[in-house]
RNA sequence: GCCGCUGUGGCUUAGAGGUAUAGCGAUUCCUUGGUAAGGAAUAGGUCGUGGGUUCAAUUCCCACCAGCGGCUCCA
């Protein structure tokens, strides 16, 4: 980037006609700045491999020069003959704009003529020494080797160890993972950022295929589209993530999903990492949507009066959305969206000692959760990262954490708190492709309690700040799905036969009968079937297409359908059945009766949320949505 | 965001500088069928979007969008 800096009596300009096909939409034509440092700029292609750090660097300069010059009026005039290696004019002007916000938040008066217009000027420069400077700055640039040895300083400071159940900390390289294949995997992705095998994700097939969820063009990326089967299914893992969290004692709330840039507390917070915000404007103020549902939580702990007998406190919203403005080249299916459903609880406590009993709830909580859900202990990896001073004087308290998952763990450790969290739990999926994905999670934040200002009356009467339990028991619940799905790809690999949990399954009887004649049966054997004796919803449906029985099963096959009954003249008589079970373990016997059937459904998923068919009863009523 | 690959009816796909192939699905008809695809006919496409080259572009070139792979990132 090019800057040329003129200490000017005063600029102005008028704008005369476009010099790109698609310059910035102007709102002021002409406009005029006094006592301004004037600042003309080219952004040029070596600023595009790092946008974020050329902004960096030129506030910095800018920043350097203003105040040399006790000038507090800056205007930004985009400039491209300063240079003959222009960057692409939609990242030049995407700097541009940062660089105006940035400059603002250091709060100089800021003005900008717009980008991509020829433009009439007129400047007067004061003439004195510094009055005219010119810059160029290569965006790490002549820090590139400072950066870089300062980022090797924190990966030295960082170290990755195996924690095995009787307290050991072994070397990743020297470790025996025979039997932790996925610890493997996942120690060497977090370490090394590195993984084997390279294809599609396999949940992205299944989810269009099952009609779960699809991408939407018409959107941003990463926002997807749920089909009736894939709301069906994310409304009871919601249901249930709910109720255990509801259980554990978790106040649930509504927060706003978008927050004023400027706000005091936040802005601070948001000042590292503004370009990965979706932003807004409504009327002048700005906002940015949220990532998390922490803003909100705390803000309403902020204004409440909190005794200590109250704690810990914990809060809980189940965000639909949080927004995260990821990379677009991390996106991937289930995976990795920018608009996701995420369950956040926070618990404000005490002290240390009441933030580690906590967290050991909160562990067993999400460790179950998941498991109820369909992810077993098996298929996720955990993640314990934390100071160095932390572990050596809780060095039981860990080791008793890894006895509760019962196998080893990968450690990370710092040399100092790098975050605002002194420990952190996750647990990790690892998919078909070896990548893996953090579920659950809860952290110990030990600055936001007083970032934020909350505050409790202590036995002493003394008012103090919480320590701020994050956790979320499930991880994003599209990608709790995600991680079903893939579960599911595996064992199709192996060459077992895949389907969802019975509690989840959209449709879990369906009814196929041999001829029309059967249809108003197999209706009052559903009704039957609900009859309300064990409170518990049987969702079942009749394939009455005209199709061949034989095609009719396929296609509940296909669907992956837990259950499938073929109704004809000997189920009347005998009024027996003969249960296809997609899960050949849930058979017990051959025949049952409608009652035996309906005990043995009841008895798998009473448990879990109840709701109705989220589909037309009749089959060849139904939508194809793919 | 960067580099690379891909983009053909709802889905899967063949193909080529002269507006396009098949299967599934849909519709209609025949078949009334007992545990993974019964048969026939009909309809359905400005070949991702926008420019350029050409007598002619869906095909070649450029840009953009989307998806995938890798990198980076993941508070």
């Amino acid at each position: 980037m090019k800057l040329l800096l003129i200490h000017s009596d005063y600029i102005e300009y008028e704008v005369k006609g476009k010099a790109i096909s698609n310059p910035e939409e102007i709102s002021l034509k002409k406009d005029r700045l006094e006592e301004a440092l004037t600042v003309f700029i080219a952004v040029e292609k070596n600023d595009e491999k790092s946008p974020r750090q050329a902004v960096l660097d030129a506030t910095a300069e800018i920043e350097k020069t203003a105040e040399q010059l006790k000038a507090k009026n800056i205007m930004i005039y985009p400039y491209a003959h300063l240079s003959s290696d222009l960057g692409r004019p939609k990242i030049a002007k995407e700097i541009l704009v940062e660089l105006e916000y940035e400059l603002k938040n250091k709060d100089f008066n800021v003005k900008r003529s717009p980008f991509g217009w020829y433009k009439a000027f007129k400047i007067s420069c004061k003439g004195h020494p510094l009055s005219e400077l010119s810059r160029d700055i290569v965006p790490g640039g002549k820090n590139e080797e400072e950066s870089e040895s300062l980022k090797k300083e924190r990966k030295l400071s960082s170290y990755w160890n195996i924690l095995t159940e009787d307290g050991e900390l072994h070397e990743i390289d020297n470790f025996n993972f025979k039997g932790h294949e996925n610890l493997k995997k996942f120690s060497f992705y977090e370490k090394e950022k590195s993984r084997a095998i390279k294809q599609e994700p396999a949940h992205v097939k299944l989810m269009q295929k099952l009609e779960i969820a699809d991408y939407e063009p018409a959107s941003d990326g990463g926002n997807m589209r749920f089909y009736p089967k894939g709301r069906f299914i994310k409304k009871l893992i919601e249901q249930y993530v709910n109720r255990r969290v509801a259980e554990y004692g978790g106040l649930e709330v509504e927060t706003p999903i978008m927050y004023d840039m400027d706000h005091p507390t936040l802005s601070k917070y948001l000042q590292r990492f503004p370009a990965r915000q979706y932003q807004i404007e409504s009327d002048k103020r700005r906002f940015f949507l949220r990532f998390a549902a922490c803003f909100g939580q705390f803000l309403m702990a902020h204004d409440a009066t909190i005794s200590y007998k109250a704690l810990p406190l914990k809060l809980y919203e189940l965000t639909k959305y949080s927004f995260r403005r990821e990379q677009s080249g991390e996106l991937a299916g289930l995976r990795r969206l920018r608009a996701f459903t995420m369950p956040d609880v926070h618990a404000m406590v005490s002290d240390l000692d009441m933030a580690m009993d906590e967290f050991k709830v909160r562990f067993d909580l999400s460790l179950s959760v998941l498991k109820n859900i369909g992810i077993q202990n098996d298929d996720i990896e955990m993640a314990l990262r934390t100071t160095k001073d932390f572990y050596e004087e809780n060095k039981e308290f860990i080791v008793d954490l890894v006895k509760r998952l019962g196998k080893p763990i990968l450690m990370e450790t710092w040399d100092e708190r790098i975050f605002y969290f002194i420990l952190k739990f996750e647990f990790n999926f690892v998919d078909m492709s070896d990548k893996a994905s953090a579920l659950s999670t809860d952290q110990i934040d030990i600055e936001n309690g007083e970032r934020y200002d909350i505050k409790f009356t202590d036995k002493d009467g003394v008012q103090k700040h919480p320590l701020i339990l994050h956790c979320s028991p499930s991880g994003a619940i599209e990608r709790v799905i995600y991680a079903l799905l893939e579960k599911e790809a595996i064992k199709m690999q192996k060459g077992q036969k895949p389907m969802l949990p019975l509690w989840l399954s959209p449709t879990q009887v369906r009814f196929v009968p041999v001829k029309d004649e059967f249809v108003s049966d197999c209706e009052k054997f559903i009704e039957e079937l609900n009859s309300s004796k064990y409170g518990v919803i049987i969702r079942a449906d009749i394939d009455d297409r005209e199709e061949s029985v034989g095609k009719k099963i396929r296609d509940a096959e296909t669907e992956w359908v837990p259950i499938i009954l073929v109704i004809g003249d000997k189920e009347l008589e005998s009024n027996s059945f003969t249960p296809r079970f997609r899960d050949t373990n849930f058979a017990e016997k051959k025949t049952y009766s409608l009652d035996e059937l309906k005990e043995k459904i009841s008895e798998n998923v009473k448990d879990y949320p109840q709701d109705l068919l989220p589909l037309p009863l009749h089959m060849s009523k139904r939508v194809k949505f793919k």
